[in-house]
DNA sequence: CTTGACTATGTACCTTAGTACAAAGTTTAT
DNA sequence: ATAAACTTTGTACTAAGGTACATAGTCAAG
C-alpha cells in the first residue's frame, strides 16, 4: 500500500488528479492512515491506467463512469451497456468517415497549392462551403 | 448591408458568438451605423459559415483562424501553412487510426457480452490495457 | 524540537467555445 | 411621447478536465 503521490508518480498524473477522479466516483473511496492520508494499491493504479487508457480513446469521464460498471460489476451503470456500446460505436464510425474527409480536402489543398503562390490564389471558402458533410 | 441579429440570423449562431468571434478576430472589424451598431454583408455571412464547418471538420478557432489566413491572403498567417497542413493532415491519419481500434474493441467486447450476465465477466480491463496504442 | 517534505481540505483558476445578463443608448411603432 | 425592440459594452457564468494555491495537520531526520 502507498500514498497518493506514490499512485500519482506509477500513473504519470498529478495527485490533484487522482482525488479529482475520486470526487467523480471514478475510484472508490480509498483506505486511510489514522491521520487520515489516503492508501492505495496496485488494482488502483491499474485502475488509473484503464481511465487514462480509455481517455486517449476519446471516451469523457462520464463515459468511462459508465464502462467502469463493467469492471465493478454494478447493476445500475451495466443497464443499457449493450446500448451504450452501440451507440458509441456507431458515433465513432461518424467519426471516422468525418476525419476521412477532412484528410482529403487537406491533402487536395496541398496538391492544389504546392507553394505559397498558389496558396494566395487558394480557393479555400469555395473548396470547403461546396462540400456535404454527414450531420 | 444588416445588422448583427440579421448576420446571426443567416448563419444560425448567436449574436453573441458574431461578437465573440471578431473579439477573437475570426472576422474583421465590421462598418459601424452613425450610432455605433455593426454592419454586415453577405461577405461576412460567407465567412461565418465557413468557420462553421471548418469546426464541424474538428478544427479549433485558433486553427481556423490561421487557416483563414489563405483566404485573407495573410501573408503572416500563410507563412508555414504547407507545414501547419502536414501536420493537421498527420494527426487527423492518426486520430483515425485510434479510433479504428476503438470500435474493434467495443465491437469485440459487443461480441463476447452479448447480454447482461456475460457482461459481468467481461474482462473489460484486461482488454483494453494489454492493447497497444499509438502515442 | 524544529525544519523539510509530505498530506488534508477547500476554493480559485485555467482552457475552449461560447451563453447570459446588466446597464445604457438607439430605433421603430403607435 | 413613450413603450417595445433593437444595439452597445462589459462582466460573469457554463461544461469538461483538470491545475494551483492557501491553510492546516503529520511525519522523519538531524
Amino acid at each position: 500500500m502507498y500514498r497518493i503521490s506514490e499512485l500519482a508518480k506509477r500513473c504519470g498524473v498529478n495527485k490533484e488528479t487522482i482525488r479529482y477522479y475520486e470526487k467523480r466516483q471514478l475510484l472508490p473511496l480509498p483506505m486511510r492512515t489514522e491521520a487520515g492520508y489516503r492508501l492505495y494499491s496496485d488494482a488502483d493504479a491499474k485502475r488509473v491506467q484503464f481511465i487514462k487508457r480509455l481517455q486517449q480513446l476519446g471516451f469523457s469521464l462520464t463515459e468511462i463512469h459508465q464502462l467502469l460498471g463493467i469492471v465493478d460489476q454494478d447493476k445500475e451503470r451495466c443497464a443499457d451497456m449493450y446500448v451504450f456500446v452501440s451507440k458509441k460505436v456507431e458515433e465513432v464510425q461518424k467519426q471516422i468517415k468525418d476525419l476521412q474527409r477532412v484528410v482529403h480536402v487537406l491533402q487536395d489543398l496541398q496538391k492544389r497549392c504546392p507553394d505559397e503562390k498558389a496558396l494566395y490564389e487558394c480557393p479555400m471558402i469555395e473548396m470547403l462551403i461546396e462540400e456535404e458533410f454527414s450531420t
